[in-house]
DNA sequence: AAATATACCTCGTCTGTCAAGGTATATTTG
DNA sequence: CAAATATACCTTGACAGACGAGGTATATTT
């Protein structure tokens, strides 16, 4: 990774909402989505990623349910549900913010 | 505070380079100077701060040294290095880079 | 005399990240 | 066919930056 995890602290909710909102996903496929969203240069880290799922739906931003694989792994589905949705509305909000805000004292 | 600090987390030392690079600065007034140039949305904590010289007088980016005032407190004054210089280079260059992946993972 | 502003600092707690470890199933490779 | 790799889940403990709470000292304002 060549970016810093301290400078994407706090944006795992937010990312993982964000890809919730195209579609249901599991865990091990939003990683790699994220990877190649990002060419690579960000993998979420699984642990990094499991702690964000239990803190979101301990929220109520998101719920899970088990896929129903005949072959194969298992796999964890997550779903956002409308307070996730309206969460991450406000994540996006303060990310401008907050990049305005960093673009205007880093010049 | 508006901005979630862990939103901001990591940047803290970008941005007072970034100060240091203006003009030599000390503590209280490159915190005053921070609520101001953000309009007061974002107050960098004392205690987030002492700790930030710390690292990077460590790291070699900044050197300080006591202003001569013949009243009121004393101030430890700071200025940034060459190497604090190049430092801040990469930040900036790193900040470019971040703020584009999360541009593209927040949609 | 008390409150506020300027100016410095430390200690201990909190929280998100992640390295390291684990389990289980299916497929590919030598 | 055994070993390696890929898919898929998970937990534990350590680490580091942010910061609340506390402290000291001087000067000015109320």
């Amino acid at each position: 990774m060549s970016i810093t995890s301290d400078i994407l602290r706090g944006h795992t909710e937010a990312i993982i909402l964000s890809h919730l909102l195209e579609q249901d996903s599991y865990g091990y496929q939003i990683n790699k989505d994220i990877m190649k969203k990002t060419d690579n240069a960000y993998e979420l880290k699984e642990a990094t990623l499991y702690s964000a799922f239990r803190r979101l739906e301990q929220a109520g931003y998101i719920r899970t349910y088990w896929g129903d694989e005949t072959v194969g792994a298992r796999r964890r589905y997550y779903a956002i549900t409308d307070e996730g949705t309206k969460a991450y509305q406000g994540y996006k909000q303060e990310w401008q913010e907050a990049k305005d805000m960093i673009d205007k004292l880093l010049r």
